[in-house]
Formats: C-alpha cells, structure tokens, sequence
DNA sequence: CCAAAAGTGTTGGTCTTACACCCATGC
DNA sequence: GCATGGGTGTAAGACCAACACTTTTGG
C-alpha cells in the first residue's frame, strides 16, 4: 500500500488527489439551530452555498486543519470538533479529485459574526432546518452531521459545547427540544438531567421577565458517554 | 475552498498527499474473532504486520478502492463494507505524507486462503483479541474497529454478515458471545431475536453430536437499525 | 444409560412515561 | 391580578434480568 513499493509500483494509476477538509459548524440562536455557510466564489459551482472548507496544509494534520478553518471563519478556538465521514467520489468535484474529510464543529450560542475573508463571496447562518440545496455533495454532509449531533446528544454530554457558561434547565431543555426536534417532559427532564450528576446548581437566579429561575453549569467541559433522553 | 481559488492560492503551502485505504477484515473461526493481517515488504515498517490496502486509483471512489482490495486479498466480492475513520498525521507514515482511510469489512465464517500476491511478504488471520504491535497508526485503527463491531451489534443486524446462509441459534448467540466478550441467557436470547422477525426457520435441522437444532436464515441481508443484546 | 446441546415461561425489579398543581416574579 | 415560565411527585405499564427442568440425539 504505502509508498516504498506502492507508489513506485502504482503511480500512474493511481491519482494523487487533493484532500480537504470540510466543516459543519452548528451553533444556536433565537431557539434554533444554525449552520455555517460560505458561497462559493468560482468554479461551476460559483454562487452556491456550502460548508466552510480547505485543502490540508503540509504539515498541518486533518484535525488541525478543521481547527483552522473553524478558527478563520469564527474566530473560535475552543470548540467541540469531530470528525464525521471522508467523501471521495472522483466527480464530487468536477474541477479536480478532492478527497474531502468532513467535521462536526459545535460552538456555543453567542454573536459570532462569521469572517468571508477574500476567500468566499458570502458567510452567513442559516437556519439548519432550511439550508438551501448546497454545492458538491454537500447534502449528503448536512444529513450526516445531523444525524450524528441528534445521535450523540442522546448518548453523550456534548451539548455543554453549544450552551453558555450558565443556563437554565428550561434553557438546557430547550437546546434538547431544538435539535431533536420533539418535545420533552419538563419533569421527567429535570429528574434525568440533575440524576447525571454533570451539572452544579449555582448560587445565582436568572431574574428575567417572570418567576428567577436557578442557574446552572456543567462541572466539567469535556466529552463523556452517558445516556440522556 | 476547492481549486478554483484555493489550489491557486495554496498549493505552495497545501501539501498533496496520497490518498490511501486500509481495511480491517475480520471473519469467525474456531469460535474466535479473526483479522486479517499483512505483512509490510518495505519501507521503515518492513516486517511489521498492518491491515492491508493501498491507493486510490484515479478513476476509483474510496468505497471502491476498500472493495478492490478486499477482493484482492480474500476473493471476496460480497461483504458489509463501512467507513471508519480517516487519518492524517503529517507524521503517521515517514516515507511521505499519507491519508489513509480506514474501512471495516465483516465476511462469513469459512476457509478463506488470503492472497498476499506480490505486494506483502506474507498475509495470514490473527486472533482479533491477540493481534501483534502494528505498523502505521493500525493499533488505534484496531480499537475503533473493534469499538464499531460491539457497538454495531447491538443496534444493527450487521452480524448477518457474518454468519453462513444457514446456522443454529446457538450458533448465532456464540457469534454474539464471541464479540461482546460476555455470555448471554439462552432463553432471553432467543425471545429477542426471534421477536426481531429478522430471522425465518427452515426446515431443516442440524444433525450432529446430540439434539438436532433448527436451522436459521436471515430473511433479508442488508444492513437495518433494530435493537439487539 | 449417560453426556451434551436444544428447547421452553414466569416472576420480581427496574426503568420509563404520563400527568397537574402551586409558586415567584414583572408588568 | 394576571400572564408567564419555574418548580415539584406519583402511579401504571413496559421492559429486562434472572432463573431450572425436560427433550432429543449419539455413542
């Protein structure tokens, strides 16, 4: 396979693609999920939306290469970021051969406003429940990385990288019916959710526009398994 | 992202690495999990054992690729075949820059002779559960293999790919026990996979050493979500 | 007749779901 | 004082885990 004999042997045959890394970067707003989207500057795809994305550098790894594109496009540099699945049909792009590896970035609700640089014509949010038809097999992307973020909310704690510093439960549930799209019992919610014993109640309220509610924060901010809703 | 702009723009800094896939095969013999492994011919990892694969051709899609060399190692054209992870250390493989991705592939129990052909110094089955130190990243390609496999049995059917046309449902739950690394209750078994109508009774029995057993089939062998173990 | 695997139901405990009323605040 | 979201417990049903004896064959 690798080099020493492959490419010798293989060469010819075999292509040498470019590869690239596309991001999904889901955050929320106004109750609802929002997914990041560049439109294309040139190409046969010009003018068509789709994910923020880039050829790897050299030496730079994959990993490190969704942290940069997540990085110039938000100016985010904590992040929960996963990697989702590696796209290599060879007319994905008709330009030229693209391997493309896709992630899954998830960035806490707040005003993030997004940075085209010279390299798109447009960035901008779009409500994930309403993305137009996107370039490449960029749809394929969108229901990959819903299914896996409706997924792991389920079985993991990852939605503390989409909630502020402090929320309430009503907050944290509202985040849970957002992006699964069902209602939840309050009740039953609150019993699970308090039972994990990932979150501490803080001494503060929110005082908003009707009875404080008591606010909370994950004790810790990193990825676990657990079994949730 | 895509050449139009970035190939233009990056190609000094972007490196251009060799796509490359790598497939865990695994089967069951003797009640054990097996995998595949090869013998590296060349290079810093000559006479390391390591998953087989290679490049992408030009003209070839990943899963192709995936399939190819399955084929070309075992001769077998039919088999579930998923996507498993991609990685890209720039440093993974010191000859040249790398990305491999990485395939699971699961074909029935029985006598396959693998084909090393020119390529490896040899190829031969290993006992999944005492694999030797592997050449490359495939130790970690190892866990998430395994990892996928138990974790896909329990929410998919994927184990009919496992198995022959027909079996005993002692047999199966041995496939199960054999994975999972635990036993399971006889009776409570067979209520839930039978309860699954995933699975038709023949006819026939198997006549061996003492009571005969009813002989199974999977109805139908394509992947489903269900809920299993 | 003995050894070995096949076949078969019931019960107790746990987990999940559904559900309704009072509370604290802002306006 | 009323509208709005916050906060709380219980009961019924579903699901899951544990468990033992009889049957059929081969040798």
């Amino acid at each position: 396979m690798r080099q020493g004999d492959s490419i010798g042997r293989f060469s010819l045959a075999q292509g040498h693609p470019w590869v690239a890394v596309d991001v999904v970067v889901f955050t929320l707003s106004q109750a609802t999920l929002q997914a990041l989207l560049v439109q294309v500057k040139d190409g046969p795809f010009a003018g068509k939306w789709a994910f923020p994305g880039g050829l790897v550098g050299a030496e730079e790894s994959l990993d490190q290469a969704a942290e940069r594109e997540l990085r110039e496009r938000t100016g985010v540099q904590e992040a929960h970021l996963e990697q989702l699945y590696t796209f290599g049909k060879p007319e994905r792009d008709p330009m030229s051969r693209v391997v493309s590896v896709s992630y899954l970035a998830l960035i806490p609700v707040q005003g993030i406003t997004p940075n085209a640089a010279s390299k798109y014509a447009d960035i901008r949010w779009f409500r994930a429940d309403r993305l137009p038809r996107l370039a490449y097999d960029h749809d394929q992307v969108t229901r990959l990385a819903l299914q896996r973020l409706r997924a792991k909310l389920q079985y993991t704690n990852i939605v503390y990288s989409l909630m502020p510093s402090e929320f309430t439960l009503g907050e944290l549930q509202e985040v849970y019916e957002t992006i699964l799209q069902r209602p939840l019992d309050r009740r039953n919610f609150r019993k699970r959710i308090l039972a994990l014993g990932l979150l501490k109640q803080l001494k503060k309220k929110r005082r908003g526009t009707h009875r404080p509610a008591s606010l909370y924060a994950f004790i810790r901010r990193r990825p676990m398994i657990i079994e949730m809703v």
